[in-house]
DNA sequence: GATAAATTGTGATAAAAGTCACACTAATTA
DNA sequence: TAATTAGTGTGACTTTTATCACAATTTATC
């Protein structure tokens, strides 16, 4: 299972069997089952989830306990709650499992030491993270300049087959609209 | 003036004098005035900017010609168009002075160059776009969560000095609401 | 200092989106 | 398979936000 691993990172930078090795032993698997939290408010946050097949969210509660869901996490991308992951600080997100699954996770120590002591892989959670922050602005771009409907829209052009696999109720929340208004633009 | 950049660096990895210079020797400065281009849409993007002083936009222009403001750079920051600067393609974003001001721009490829000859200096993009990330998610969250005003309170809380150097028209664009809508959550 | 350009506030109205309530269906699970 | 639970659609209504229009003010420029 850990072909995937290797894979995902040979997209940005290839690697010897020795350095994928050397890569994977900083890493530990975790299976996952629909429902769990993998990280909770309130928790202190040591692990990065590179995903190797699945489905979970990243959201955040407001003060009147409505959920916000930042992220979706599918097969071949990583999801943590970043600002508690880098920061060593409490989780604010949380991430729950919406299909069962298995994942690679590292700490934020090991992948530090990892990044130390292997330039390349520096390189590859370098432009890894590039690559997440050209997506996040176009999200932006996307909330501030696009009505629900277009959002809407641009969501399942970017994503047509996720989208297959999640509650409208949570594409909602992911798009910053209501479950009924949603409901409205799709049948109209 | 390069001590600017020097200290932005080390504020993530600490550097010799002889690195910074090495590094330094990567960049070229740049001086701008209020109202000029730095990138422009349809332009090849070669370069990312770190901004010494004043001030800048990054913006989108729809179908319907209407301006959405994606990013203020000021002193300390980088302001790029990501998408076309590291995919090596054109441009879709306009960056436009705001106040006059200097830069130290890098090309692509002497980024690169430089992380790989330096792994300090991939660390610091790395730890830096990292940083980027997290305020970008945190802004994707405010953006799906909260109502116009909630936004504003949030981006004066967040950056009470900026907000005074910008017309409101263009805060609105930042926010996603219109200038009039902003200019009653103001006044009212 | 005069003129032009940009910025802002505000009224009137329209459009978009949210909320509450309820019924129906699909999916889980005991 | 019966009983819960989760997900969805839709009507009625309210609230939020956008749009258009115009006046006033501030800021830039010749």
């Amino acid at each position: 299972m850990s072909k995937i691993l290797r894979e995902h990172i040979e997209k940005i930078t290839s690697l010897t069997d020795e350095e994928f090795e050397f890569v994977l032993s900083h890493f530990s698997l975790k299976r996952f089952l629909k429902h769990q939290f993998l990280i909770q408010e309130g928790d202190f946050v040591n692990n990065d989830f590179f995903i190797l097949n699945g489905l979970l969210k990243a959201s955040h509660r407001n003060e009147e306990n409505k959920e916000h869901i930042l992220q979706f996490a599918t097969e071949n991308s990583w999801i943590t709650d970043p600002q508690a992951y880098n920061n060593q600080t409490i989780a604010t997100l949380n991430i729950q499992c919406l299909e069962d699954g298995n994942s690679l996770f590292i700490t934020l120590e090991n992948k530090e030491k990892l990044c130390s002591s292997l330039h390349k892989m520096e390189s590859f959670f370098r432009k890894k993270t590039t690559k997440e922050h050209i997506l996040l602005q176009r999200r932006v771009l996307c909330l501030i300049s696009n009505n629900a409907k277009d959002r809407y829209e641009d969501l399942l052009k970017q994503y047509p087959s996720l989208i297959q696999r999640i509650p409208k109720t949570m594409i909602a929340s992911y798009l910053g609209v209501s479950r009924e208004t949603l409901s409205r633009l799709i049948t109209n």
